[in-house]
Order: C-alpha cells, then structure tokens, then sequence
RNA sequence: GGGUUCAUAGCUCAGCUGGUUCAGAGCACCUGCCUUACAAGCAGGGGGUCCAAGGUUCGAAUCCUUGUGGACCCA
C-alpha cells in the first residue's frame, strides 16, 4: 500500500509551487501578437491594508479567472499594485509621529513626506505578500503604485489637461469637512447614520418698531418667534430666521427684523416657501455657513455668511462666545445659557440622519470652502450610455439601475484634500493671487511670466496650491496609467492589453471608482476600460454582520490559509458567493474546501496505488464505466463553461465539485476499483481503464486548477513524470465536445442502473442487511438490451451474487419498479409492509397520471401549448402507465 | 421622502424567454456503517402553503397590481 498519508497536507506543497511557478516566469506576460490577450488590472488595495476577508474573495475571483484564460492559451496578465490612500495613510502616518512624539504641525511638508515614504517602503507591500500566500497569479514585475513617478506625472497630465479643457474648475462650495481628518469629503465618502439627537426650541426676540404709540394701542409688549434647531451652536452664525409666506401664524412679521440670541445680531425675517411649516414651529434659523439648505437660502436671499467653526470643529472668533470650545461642547454651553436667559422653551428628543466621514467616523460639518471641482456633466455620457447598452456588462446586471440613477444625478467631484500625502495640485498662486496650472514649477513659471508680462519673476514668487487630489482621482486612471498609457498612448503594452477585459470589485466602489474609471477611459482612450465588471458582495459573518476591526469578527485570513490551506479557502469562500451576493462566511466552508481537497487527495491515492495488467478477461464493465464517465464529464464541461460564461463562479465550482466527488470519486471509481490483492500488493487494472482514468484524472485537475491551483499541481506531477515545464498552470484547459447521441443514451442508462443499485442499497438499509450479505436480482422487461452495459455495474455496486432475467413475477421477493420494469429479490419479507409500501408508491403515481391526462383532455392546452411540450406530457403519461401497471402487478404478486 | 432590489427547505442560495417527475443544490439534520482511497469518510433518509392577497392565462415560484418585511443607493 502506499506510503502517501492518509489526509491531504497543504503546506508541504503550497510554497513549493508557488515558487516555482514564479522561478519559471509563467506569471510573467509581454504583448503576445499570436495570442489573444486576457487582462485584468487588480483593485489596488491600500497600502496601510492588510488583507481581510474582502480581498481574498476578490482576488480569489480574479485569479480563478486569469489561471483559467492562460490554460486556454490567452496571454494572460493580471496586474497588481497599491493605491496610496490619502486619507487613510496620512493617519497611519500622524499616528506613527505621534508615537514618536513628533506633532505634524511642528513639521515640514517634506519631513512628513520622507516619513510617510519611509513607512510605506516598510509596510505598504506586506498585503502583496499575503496575496501571493492566497495563490494570486500575478505578475508581479508589473506592480506599480499610484504614487510612484510615473504614474505620478500622468495623474498630473491629466490634471493640467482637464484643467485646459475647462473640466476642472476651483471654486467656493459648501462642502463636507471632516473637523478630526481636516480635510473635504466628497459626498460618497460620507455615510449617514441615524442618529439620536435633540431639537431645541429656542425664543428669538422680534424686534419691535419704533414707532412711538403703536406699542401701546396695540398692547404688545415683547414678541418672541420660537424655532427649532438641533444645533444651538450655530446661532450665533444665524442671519436670517425664514418663514413660509402661506404660514398665518407669521404673515405679521414681514418686513421685520429679529434679534439672535448670545450675540444680540439683528438680522431680517425672510419669507420662503421652502420651509416646512409643520416642522417644528415652522419658523426656520438660517446659518448659510453651516448648512447646505441655509447656504443655497442664503444666496437666494443675497444673505450675510458668518462662518464661527474653525477647521478642527472649535468656534472661532465669528462666533464672539465660547470661541475655542469644541462644537458638541459648545452645543452644551449654549443650551446652558439659553436656558439661563429663559430663551428655551422645551427640548425633544429627535432621531435624524447625520453625516459620518467614512474615514474618521467625525461627524462631517458642512462648511464654506474654495475646493477644486471636475465638472461632471460632459463628462459622464459615454460612461452612462455604454453600460447601458452592454458595451460594459455589469455581474449581476440588477446594478445597471443604480448605476445609471447615479450617473443620471451626478454632481460635480470635489478632487482636492487638505492633506499631504497623495498627487499636490498642479496649480500655483502669483503674489497677487493668480492662478497659474502647470505640469512643474517651471512651466508654471514660463506661463506666469507670459501672462503677467513679467520676466522678473522667479521660482520664490510662486506658491503652489497646498491640497493634494483625492485618491480617486488617480485610480481612475489606474487600467490606463499601469500601462503607461498616458505618457505614451501609443506604446506597446497599452494597445495590446487595453482595454482590459474583465474587472473584479465590489458594489459599493461603483461609483467612487468604476464609473471614474470608465469616464477616464473614453476621456483618454476613446475606449472603454475593460468589457465586464463582476461584482461580488460584502464578506459578511454568520450572523449577517459586515466584518470589521472593531467587532472583532473577521477572521484573519493568514491564519485561516495555515489551517485549511490556500485551495481549501479559496474554495471555501466560494461555495455560496453568487455574484451581486453578500457572502455569509462561515469558516465551516473552509473546512468544507479543506475536505474536498482531502478527497482529491484520496482518490489519488487509490489510482495510485494500481498496476497495469495486460489481461485477455472478458469486459467486466470497465468499458461501460469508462464511456459513462467520458460522457458525463463532457455533459459537466458543456455546464461549466456556460457558468463561466455567465460569471457564475460560484456554480461553477459546484459543478466541479459534483463531478469529482458524486460522478468521478462516488460513481466511476467505485464502478472500476480492482479487487483487493491482499497486504503490500497492489491491485491489478486492465490498461486501457487505467489509462482512461489517469486521462479523466488529468482533466478533473484541469478544470479544479482555477480554483485550487496547489494540489491540482501537486498531483498533476504526481500523476506522471512530467518535463520541467509541463505544468498544470499552462496545461490546455479541456474542452466539451458537441454532446451527441450516444452520450445521452449511456447516461440515461446509467441512470437507470443507478436507480437499480439505491433502490437496492435502501432496501438493505431499511431491512438492516449488511453491504456484504449477497443477494440475488431477477428482472423483468421487455427490452433486456437496455441493461446489457450495465449488467457488470449495477452487479458490483449492489453487491449482488448474480442478475438473471425473468418472465414471471417472483412472490415472496422484495420488489420494486424503474421505469416501468419489475425487479424482485428473493428475501423473507414481510408481505403486508411491502404491499403498504408499494401501494404507497401506485397512489403517488395514480395522482401524477390524472394530472397528466387532466391536461391532456384540456382542449384550449393541446390548441396553444408549444408541440414538444404536449409530445411530453405524452411520454410523462406513457411512463406513468407503464410504471402503474408493473407496480400493479407487483401488488398481484404478494397476495 | 424618491429610486433600486430582494423574499423559495433549519441556513446560504439556484430556478434563463410562464410548460420536463418542478418544487431543486450545497451545507446542516436523522438512521446505519471505522466495508483496505478517504470518519476531513461511506450508504441511505426526512425537510418547503415558493412572504400575503388579488389578477392575467389552458397553465404561475416564474408575468401584473396592491400590501407586508428586509437590504442598498440617493435626498
């Protein structure tokens, strides 16, 4: 017997293999004329992450695909690189200072920098580490990054041309400001939560006329509006209180002036149908400067912006009291002294939606800001209309809606951030202020000078913008830029891999970075960036909760490679991933990957374990096994290839699963395996079932390789002595042949004989037989041919001492109908249960035959059903008869 | 509030343009087995008013309407 163990063990062969490939280049790719290229440019992650569970998902994806194009002879490349996350890095960074005691404020632009490099240098390529712990195929002399020069000056370029063509513009907006990363949101980058809060209903004081007399007659002593806020601390930026002019309750008060609290400012009541009159007291407090529905009031009633928040959330000197104190607390302060000077007439509690930066988690403040713009509208038509006709197809296509909803209402894209790690804005300022946007200093230089008419200028006199650009900004360039297509937009690379051809992320980046990407395709390729774009859902835990840091609750995935091995956790993850669909993981699914390697392993070990005879013995229903098993694999390749083609990964790793585990491993071998020879001997197989089985072996590891690339290639050289580049990863991927009839007709028949031998194993279940105790099978049919093939077959899986045709019913037999055949085994049964058994049986089939022939009489049904569907209602009531009179007869029999 | 999307077995999901014995798969569960490849296994089995109510149709899990409940996007 073997010396293999006896379970699979990943770790002797992973990095074993993996090294390998990488020593003989098969990841590698150049521009290949004569073959198709298959491209995928990997969502870079980024380069503080360490890999989660989301990245192994998608990359498991996307390496699934790329193996499987290099097996069908594309020039496959799959490009991999990090992404420089401003916001994100630039944290790691401060904090990392921190640590040292080092504040970013006592420090340079250029020392930070050298810090932030020095740490991305240490820690930004660990997760490309792990990847290639996962399998990823990558080839990995094409990493870039998207702050690494070159890729650098084409985000510039692109920048300056934008700038040029009128697409970008800087300009004052309420933005979303993130008070703890100082720095402007983009609106995607802002989640809203519901969130507890308070409203306030504060008293403001109406100032009274003084027109002496009118006081008195109509004997109004003071007069309050009350309103209500959830804010408190912006009253003292209030310059306007705004009513809705159909509001009786206020049509008094027009022309009047009102009196703010706290700072006693004196500002108009301004009339608006854009209240909400039954909102709190209908009376509205108008901060342009810290609410983006005031700030758009604001303009339209040319109204006063006094913003009293600093960058980091403090008040500011605008606000006159409690300047320096942080907003929440400033909240409380205010209510205090409003409720001091009896300005406050009751608190509720309220529960609204409040922006988060998704960065921070800092409450997002709306603030007045100048910020650099894209200007989207003329932008994002070709990326609306081209995945609206399936020139980009989206996986799961459901996503299209959103995608164009999206894309419908897009709004102009804030690019700059108030940091300074990531792209610094080509743009710099004249000692008078104006603006000049250039590729470097010095062409900003050379351009200052012209249009000022000033050739005294210098380098010193110019000040480059301070913001750095938003990170998607640049990997929206990302399918272009790896390729260097920006600089040279003719060179080799590009024209052959782009566009690309299929891209693999998630849902929630559709708009942040895939709509960028393909609005920068046909912006700078008139080309779209790649043809499909495969979605796949949030890793999620068992209990349905997104996996985080701070629940605890994501497994690391390092770890969970060590224990089940690469192959058992790429296919783990996948057992119950459909495209568009959150995966709810649970690491019984690695285990269940783990296991399914442990029976590939297994069944190599059995074959393994045979020795050729040259034999002269009759067939003994290896040829049927053989034919069954070519046929059934070709019906699965003709399965598995529309599962691909329909990005249905996850089928199609069930598909593969099913035809190992059930056909291959359950059925074909179980059909084929030799006699045991005794100790230390091996068992003996006719060479041509042998050499059919290595050949079925060989293609099974063919299509698992995709998705368990480390024992497909262990075994595939263990299979057979193989040259030193004969593997696996570069093996030809098999293909279906077009299914003819005599593939169908043997796997009918299998299934027939597969009936046969549960039904018999159930009976010996149910009677409480052993496996062992041999048993006799009469058959009664009128078409013995049928059976011929598989006579040897069902023979050995039903563990039967002999098959003999009959014409007669066999009383005091167990029996049972297939198909309209009667079969009887001798036995001492039990006549009543058998007799309840099948009159069970004969009522199911009775029922069914009624229904059949109820839509058959059916007039209107025979006039407009399709004809193949009436032909089978007719042979679905053919073999109801057939099978209802035999179960008749076998009923006659047991009396 | 507007939009999109989903609801099928205990769980996760298939079920394509209505029509195969259509009510499925995997996992979980139950029963019996350590049967010389595999107990990380083998053999067998039981699970569902296809969210609800209407409608269209010869025929509805599938199409339409309304409702209920969830998810996501936008405000």
């Amino acid at each position: 017997m073997s010396s293999l163990a006896k379970t699979y063990n990943p770790r002797e062969v992973e990095d074993k293999w993996y090294a390998y490939w990488l020593e003989k280049k098969f990841f590698a790719s150049k521009p290949n004329p004569n073959k198709e290229p298959y491209t995928i440019v990997i969502p870079p992650p980024n380069v503080t992450g360490v890999l989660h569970m989301g990245h192994m998902l998608n990359n498991t994806i996307q390496d699934i695909l790329v193996r499987k194009a290099r097996m069908e002879g594309k020039e496959a490349c799959w490009v991999p690189g990090t992404d420089h996350a401003s916001i994100a890095t630039e944290a790691k960074v401060v904090q990392m200072l921190k640590e040292k005691g080092i504040e970013k404020k006592d420090i340079t632009r250029e020392e930070f920098l050298k810090y932030a490099w020095e740490w991305k240098e240490k820690y930004g390529g660990i997760i490309l580490e792990q990847l290639k712990k996962l399998g990823a195929s990558c080839d990995w002399d094409r990493t870039r990054f998207t702050m690494e020069d070159a890729l650098s000056e084409q985000v510039i370029k692109v920048f300056v041309d934008l700038y040029r063509k009128g697409h970008i513009y800087r300009g004052a907006r309420m933005i979303n400001w993130d008070p703890q990363g100082k720095t402007a949101l983009s609106d995607d980058e802002v989640i809203y939560k519901e969130t507890k809060s308070k409203l306030y209903y504060v008293k403001y004081k109406v100032k009274q006329e003084n027109l002496s007399g009118l006081q008195h007659l109509t004997g109004l002593e003071e007069e309050y509006l009350t309103i209500a806020t959830q804010r408190p601390e912006t009253i003292m930026g209030d310059t306007a209180v705004c009513v809705n002019p159909n509001d009786e309750r206020y049509k008094h008060l027009k022309g009047k002036k009102i009196i703010v609290p706290l700072v006693n400012r004196e500002v108009p009541i301004i009339f608006d149908e854009y209240v909400d009159m039954t909102f709190g007291t209908g009376a509205l407090k108008v901060t342009p400067a810290h609410d983006i529905n005031d700030y758009n009031l604001g303009l339209k009633h040319n109204l006063e912006v006094i913003d009293t928040l600093n960058d980091d959330g403090t008040l500011s000197e605008a606000a006159q009291v409690f300047v320096g104190t942080e907003r929440f607390k400033a909240r409380k302060l205010v209510a205090k002294a409003l409720e001091e000077q009896g300005l406050i007439v009751k608190v509720e509690e309220y529960t609204t939606n409040i922006g988060y930066s998704e960065r921070t988690d800092a409450v997002v403040e709306p603030k007045i800001s100048t910020q650099w713009f894209v200007k989207m509208t003329d932008l994002t038509k070709p990326a609306l209309e081209n995945v609206m006709n399936d020139n980009i197809k989206l996986h799961p296509s459901k996503f299209k809606n959103m995608y164009r909803s999206w894309m419908e209402n897009v709004r102009d894209w804030c690019i700059s951030r108030q940091l300074w790690w990531g792209h610094r804005i080509p743009a710099w300022y004249l000692p008078d202020g104006t603006l000049v946007v250039a590729h470097n200093a010095e062409e900003a230089l050379e351009l200052a000078k012209q249009s000022t008419n000033n050739s005294e200028l210098t380098i010193n006199d110019l000040v480059q913008d301070e913001d750095v650009l938003d990170t998607w900004f640049s990997s929206g360039l990302w399918p272009i830029a790896v390729f260097d297509g920006l600089l040279n937009p003719d060179n080799e690379d590009i024209k052959y891999y782009y566009p690309t051809n299929d891209l693999v992320t998630a849902p929630e980046i559709l708009f942040f970075w895939v709509a960028r990407m393909i609005l920068f395709g046909y912006e700078y390729r008139q080309e779209k960036p790649y043809s499909n774009v495969y979605l796949t859902g949030i890793v999620r835990d068992k209990q349905g909760r997104k996996m985080s840091k701070s629940l605890g609750n994501s497994p690391d995935p390092i770890e969970l490679i060590e224990k089940y091995g690469a192959d058992g956790v790429r296919t783990g993850m996948l057992f119950s991933s459909p495209a568009g669909n959150d995966l709810l993981f649970d690491e019984k699914l690695c285990e269940q990957g783990r296991n399914f390697t442990n029976k590939i392993w297994n069944a190599f070990r059995l074959v393994q374990g045979w020795q050729v005879v040259e034999t002269d013995e009759e067939d003994t229903g290896n040829t049927t096994a053989v034919k069954w098993f070519e046929a059934r694999m070709n019906d699965a390749l003709i399965h598995l290839e529309e599962h691909y083609a329909n990005y249905r990964i996850s089928d199609a790793l069930m598909t593969v699963y099913k035809l190992v585990w059930d056909d291959f491993c359950s059925w074909y071998l179980e059909m084929i395996k030799p006699e045991y020879q005794g100790e230390g001997k091996p068992s003996l197989i006719d060479k041509n079932t042998y050499g059919a089985t290595i050949s079925f072996f060989e293609n099974l590891l063919k299509i698992l390789h995709p998705f368990m690339p480390f024992i497909t290639e262990e075994l595939w050289h263990a299979l057979k002595e193989r040259g030193e580049n004969e593997c696996i990863i570069v093996a030809e991927y098999p293909q279906p042949k077009k299914q003819y009839v005599a593939f169908e007709k043997i796997i009918s028949e299998g299934e027939i004989a597969f009936d046969i031998v549960r039904q018999i194993r159930e009976m010996r279940n149910s009677k409480g037989m052993s496996p062992k105790e041999e048993v006799i099978l009469y058959i009664k049919t009128h078409s013995k041919a049928i059976y011929n093939r598989f006579k040897p077959i069902i023979r050995k899986l039903a563990n039967l001492s002999a098959i003999s045709f009959t014409s007669q019913n066999m009383p005091k037999s167990f029996n049972f109908v297939v198909k309209g055949d009667e079969f009887f085994i001798p036995l001492k049964i039990n006549v009543a249960e058998e007799r309840a058994r099948i009159e069970k049986e004969l009522e199911y089939n009775e029922g069914f035959l009624e229904s059949v022939n109820k839509k058959l009489g059916n007039e209107k049904f025979v006039q407009n059903a399709k004809p193949e569907i009436i032909e089978n209602e007719r042979k679905k009531k053919a073999d109801a008869e057939a099978k209802i009179k035999a179960l008749k007869k076998a009923l006659e029999g047991l009396r």
